[in-house]
DNA sequence: ATGCCCTGCTGTGCAGGA
């Protein structure tokens, strides 16, 4: 549902906006005490969360937030769903291309006037793996819809844990993830030909030198020493892009006792026309 | 070069994460 933007000390122009959230959890039972506090606070009007990691899915306490939901979970691994204020239309619950791919990893849904489609990525570790290919081919087979979408001129929102650091901006320390899937030639090259498609980042259009991070690994105080990546990202259509008002990480989760070693990614779009 | 830490599972250490 759309709102009225709060606007605390000062009056612009009445603008109206919607804000889609995305939040990798690890564990949607270890962090429901969190998710729940955290849409209390931000009442975001959709918001996207990966690595449920279990079946169960409590959609009554979403609802009494005031939230439609659908999930895609499995048992232990994996794991999506979509909360949203405005009614969920069911588009698909797994990625076309392979019908052995059995994982819980897509949720695409039409909600508050948007394709919105959840998605998380292969990890693809360690590299020189089976699991490295099938990430790359996860991402081969993404772009086929994405190259529809486009064509279709769809205002499209991708969001999720990609499991890509798209440049040497992207991390704390460029040298430390050389070996990681997640900053392999093979991976950035896929993620930047989503964006020659036209697809627009919408973290980095707003914000074109910060380095900023949304995971920070559980050891070694990782957080406390801000040695990060950026790996949950939105990524827009153009007729999406034209709506992009902001684009922040909310580092507050992080900080928390027993955190999600992801933070939330909060897009806001403003009124179409 | 590896482990660090965290989660779920029917486990009593392992797999997977990134």
């Amino acid at each position: 549902m759309m709102e009225i933007a709060a606007s605390p000390g000062y009056s612009p122009a009445r603008s109206i906006t919607i804000q889609i959230a995305t939040w990798n959890v690890n564990s949607l039972r270890a962090r429901m005490s969190h998710v729940l506090d955290w849409l209390r606070a931000r009442q975001p009007d959709v918001l996207l969360l990966q690595e449920l990691k279990g079946t169960e899915f409590p959609a009554l306490a979403f609802q009494e937030l005031g939230y439609h939901s659908e999930a895609v979970t499995q048992k232990s691994y994996n794991g999506v769903a979509i909360l949203s204020r405005s009614p969920i239309q069911t588009f698909s619950t797994a990625l076309p291309g392979d019908g052995e791919d059995s994982h819980a990893r897509y949720l695409e849904v039409e909600t508050a006037g948007l394709r919105v489609v959840n998605i998380y990525l292969p990890n693809g570790n360690p590299i020189g793996t089976e699991k490295f290919e099938y990430k790359l081919r996860w991402m081969d087979r993404l772009m086929e819809p994405m190259r529809q979408w486009i064509r279709a001129d769809l205002p499209v929102v991708i969001g999720g844990d990609f499991n890509v650091i798209p440049e040497d901006i992207d991390c704390h320390k460029p040298e430390s993830w050389m070996r990681d899937a997640l900053f392999q030639p093979e991976t950035r090259a896929r993620y930047r030909a989503m964006l020659a498609m036209g697809y627009v980042d919408a973290f980095r259009a707003l914000h074109p030198d910060e380095k900023s991070f949304t995971f920070w690994d559980y050891f070694r105080q990782a957080f406390e020493h801000n040695r990060g990546i950026r790996i949950d990202h939105f990524l827009l259509t153009p007729a999406v892009a034209a709506r992009l008002e902001a684009c922040a990480i909310d580092r507050s989760p992080r900080a928390l006792e027993k955190p999600s070693d992801h933070t939330p990614v909060v897009l806001t779009l403003r009124d179409p026309g």
